[in-house]
DNA sequence: ACCTGAACACCGTTCAAGT
DNA sequence: ACCTGAACACCGTTCAAGT
């Protein structure tokens, strides 16, 4: 379909391998992927995987863009820079739950949060219309990605649930961190 | 010197073990250490080891816990809440600075807030003293806990340096953070 | 350019055999 | 009770040889 077909094995893609990486992480965990494995899924010698991948922390970087790239279509620009914000942490969560596994991992990764990437500039957005001293706010933008990642990353790996018990609706943590942060923002603007 | 001493190799107790794996954490990272490379370190044959742990998993289990039960002697019970607070927050990072290789295998486990620890205890206090209202007491001690936990977990990694720049203090996104955790605070009770 | 078999240098863990 | 050699079932990665 792109032209330069040739009879090369169409499964032998960029693309195809990451998602192939991502269904492995997303049904067994990190820790399941393997090179060998991920070839065998895809019924290809292992050592092929090598010339479309560089090793194995470009594929898990590789997949951990794929996913964080859903955040691109994000828009926030509606209600008060409160319910802005809201929304903002609100997507970024679902975005964390559609993919437990991989957010687990990315998060303990070092560059999580890209300070290019499409979160980060509408958080800083955000943080502008809320009136907030421009010098502050990236600061205070880096400070609530932080955040928000930390309360994330606990809350797919279970500790804020067993913190918080059971018996709460499962977003009671979450719910709660975030109003503190808006006000803990709304106190310095 | 504890009477049952035997011709039994001295290098090879529980405590001995911990240690000599924290070190190697500590100077080379959690990758570094292998059963292999923790016995060859000790001058042992590798299957000596699980005499005396379970797994790798239980061992590095048990070199957390050496670590974090550092927080038991802290005391935080001098001026105002606030102060408190800010006291807690900064023993938590000193003791997460110490070992920074450890800390963030920690984190990216299950369980590293553990809510019967001393660093939960002193957080409850506090809050109660601050005026929170019962009911709400655990679920922002919660809250706090893992936010301070994910707060510490990317300056550890560096995340916090990179997305706040360089020329700044090392501890000015922790002390912002700190700040706007009280304010939030303060703005609930 | 892309694929692949063999090989290297590692892993965690089990287990039967030793003392 | 504690230690240990051999073995099992894996890893990631390199590289020379193929097409």
């Amino acid at each position: 379909m792109a032209g330069n077909g040739k009879q090369s094995d169409q499964r032998l893609t960029k693309d195809g391998i990451l998602l192939s990486a991502l269904r492995i992480i997303d049904a067994e965990g990190v820790a399941a992927l393997s090179m060998r494995r991920l070839a065998a899924d895809l019924g290809v010698n292992p050592m092929s995987l090598y010339h479309h991948v560089d090793n194995k922390a470009a594929l898990l970087d590789g997949v951990t863009r794929l996913v964080t790239d859903g955040a691109r279509h994000i828009s926030v620009a509606e209600g008060t820079w409160q319910e802005q914000l809201r929304r903002l942490a609100y997507e970024f969560r679902s975005l964390s739950l559609a993919h437990r596994n991989l957010i687990r991992h990315a998060f303990a990764s070092d560059d999580f949060i890209q300070s290019d990437g499409p979160m980060w500039r509408s958080l800083c957005a955000v943080l502008r219309t809320a009136g907030l001293l421009e010098s502050e706010v990236e600061r205070t933008g880096a400070v609530l990605a932080v955040l928000v990642g930390g309360l994330l990353h606990t809350e797919v790996n279970g500790t804020m649930g067993r913190l918080i018990g059971v018996g709460e609706a499962d977003d009671a943590g979450f719910a709660l961190a975030v109003d503190l942060l808006i006000d803990g923002v709304a106190a310095r603007v």
